[in-house]
DNA sequence: TTTTGTGAACTAGTTCACAGCT
DNA sequence: AGCTGTGAACTAGTTCACAAAA
């Protein structure tokens, strides 16, 4: 199952618990397709990776996502999963990004070097100096399992040395710039900048046109 | 020319001109391959869009960057107008993230309903309440091309309409959840959450394999 | 009849492999 | 020799189109 497969059904089974709050019994895919600009058949690949689930003639009976028929990968059991893992931040700037709480996840760490910034309050949790020795006991007692790195560039490279000598496995990275980890870490790069830097492109493609 | 190649070239750019300064004066495509754990052939490709600015035998004059022969899509040109489009953002949290005034875009408005975070202090510019005219006015007079929106998702579609009627043409959505905008917008959207479960749904099948 | 699930067709993206410069 | 530029081969991802189920 590919990564971009993985992402779209995240947003899919978002947007199913959404309309189940809201009372909705049942979806279409073309409906799906509708709200998320995308090919009906993909929606139906992509919930096809559960398993049978949908119903042909009526659509998809959004609280199937709860408690669903089949085995190992069911939405849900994917959901409470995730729910155990704790991330730690560096960097103040996302701990308090609500989008993170809201769908289970909760910042049970905070590391910064930067005194000031420490000093800073946040709501999410109390901010310490990163050092090897601290992280590595922090993240064993919190069973902490996914960092998130926002430091500036230069100290990014050595705050991922330092959680993955703590047994993180896992790595969201903010920062600009290549990040080098061991085979069996996951890092997963976020470039802000990368993101702005298309939109230009986009309006300088714009601008150019002839209508 | 597509998305995903614009994205690398971005990358690629930030490099060569970090490589330009610590004095490197030429570079091969498997460097750089090497570097970004990509196919050499793929960089190769990716440049080949500003014309054959290599050099057979040798690599690329990573100053050719800066004064490169070809036409209008030159690279430099390309950054010298990024930097004219400064964008406004909505939510506290992302204005001062660093790398956005390093890559030249600096954040020149910013919008937060909540008059709480408002009153909280931010290095990149004063806060101001959301409402249809003020924002109008400011986007106007300082040249804003590109919205941030990293607001709570039930606001989200009410400040992108904002922006979109204030004439903003290209918006980055940090919101998690669906944004309608007209066809002559660029929306581009990051999700962190999705980024998480990512991240989440490796490790559940890490752990699930046997070895 | 409506809507799924899915093989087949198609499209986009990547890698190979080698001719052609320097 | 070394390394680029690129057509050809390959791989991944998407959409079509239709049989089968409710």
């Amino acid at each position: 199952m590919s990564e971009l497969t993985t992402n779209r059904l995240s947003v899919y089974l978002r947007c199913l618990n959404a309309l189940e709050d809201a009372g909705v019994r049942t979806i279409s895919s073309q409906a799906l397709a509708e709200q998320f600009h995308l090919n009906a058949a993909q929606i139906r690949k992509d919930l096809a990776y559960f398993g049978e689930f949908g119903v042909r003639g009526v659509g998809y009976y959004v609280r199937d996502l709860e408690a669903p028929p089949a085995a190992d990968s069911r939405p849900r059991s994917q959901a409470a999963r995730r729910r155990s893992w704790a991330p730690a931040t560096s960097g103040l700037a996302l701990a308090d990004y609500p989008g993170f709480r809201q769908e289970g996840f909760e910042i049970s760490a905070l590391f910064d070097n930067a005194a000031a910034r420490r000093s800073a309050s946040s709501r999410a949790a109390a901010c310490r100096s990163t050092t090897s020795t601290t992280s590595k006991k922090i993240a064993r007692r919190d069973g902490i399992s996914i960092a998130v790195i926002a430091v500036p560039a230069p100290s990014a490279q050595h705050v991922v040395n330092l959680v993955v000598a703590a047994g993180i496995k896992a790595v969201l990275n903010f920062s600009p710039g290549t990040l080098q980890v061991p085979p069996d870490v996951k890092l997963k790069s976020v470039d802000l900048t990368v993101s702005l830097e298309s939109l230009s492109f986009f309006l300088a493609q714009g601008d150019g046109e002839d209508r």
